[in-house]
DNA sequence: AGACTGGCTTAGCTCGTTCTTAGTCAGCTA
DNA sequence: TAGCTGACTAAGAACGAGCTAAGCCAGTCT
């Protein structure tokens, strides 16, 4: 199976280990909600106040509210104090750094639906470089630069843990 | 907002356009219950059989049942007989191309979690190219090739579309 | 023939997410 | 002072995804 990983270490045979940590698992609970992932994606494009993520998510205010709270909560997103001319105080919704840190993954979903889940209508909306203007996408690649394929990656254990024990 | 992703053409503003053909949302259609995700974390583990599927991702037998024909029905597993010696035929699960390449969201997940989900810890299991040795990540890059930041993207209507009206 | 095993299916329950509808509250405007 | 608006909160119903417990079926082993 050219798509499958290959175990190194004590993680061969994969009987042998449980994945109780599994980094994918846990970054899946923040965004495994319909709601919070389109909170997120609005927020990537830029929304920031409570009524701008209601209408353009199309979620309803009393999820909006809740999505909302659980994502400053976790980190994802930050509130900020700002005011208009003539209005009064409100908060707006900021990404922070870890929540900025998300854009892999939503490149990685778009980038595979664009190919499988638009019944080859193609790409409706697309990245460029602000730069040189090219289409951007998400490459897999090692820190001795090469580009790697997946048929060409091995599973460790992590640093931390191959210490204790 | 350094974290925002610019819209360009018929895309600004964004209250302007609704996204109801969005990539991001139909990857996450198809990843988004617990059960989908863990069987396909455990597809690119390495399991096939029904009863690995079970055991490795601690999920109860109907509920592994139903995302395993679910998986298949929409063509990210396929179905294939096989059988070992003084056992019957019995079916494995296998990826498909089409599965094969959510491993980009994976990893995408991965890294994130990686970093903002493990308290500190660092990573449990990392990737390695089998070539070099070197750890393995995903990185932003243009067809022009340069690696590209958050900042740098700008969003634009995609091919096909542009072309009708 | 009868027991065993892997791979499921069925039934019934719980819990979480979302919806709709109906408020509340703070501060600006008239 | 009274109303308006943006940003929420509260309550209740509907739905879906997960669980346990139990049963079924096909083929092998004894």
């Amino acid at each position: 199976m050219s798509s499958t990983i290959t175990m190194t270490g004590p993680l061969e045979p994969r009987s042998g280990w449980t994945a109780d940590r599994c980094s994918m698992a846990r970054t899946l609970d923040v965004v495994r909600n319909r709601a919070s992932f389109l909170i997120l994606r609005e927020a990537f494009y830029g929304a920031t106040r409570f009524e701008e993520f209601v209408s353009q998510t199309g979620l309803s205010e009393p999820v909006c509210a809740a999505r909302l709270r659980e994502l400053t909560d976790v980190g994802i997103l930050r509130r900020e104090p700002y005011q208009e001319p003539g209005q009064r105080t409100r908060h707006a919704y900021l990404l922070t750094e870890q929540g900025s840190e998300l854009l892999p993954v939503l490149v990685a979903l778009m980038q595979w639906g664009d190919r499988w889940a638009q019944d080859g209508l193609g790409a409706p909306v697309e990245f460029h470089h602000a730069g040189c203007g090219g289409r951007v996408g998400l490459e897999l690649r090692c820190s001795g630069g090469h580009a790697v394929g997946g048929e060409e990656l091995q599973l460790a254990v992590g640093p931390q843990r191959q210490q204790r024990s």
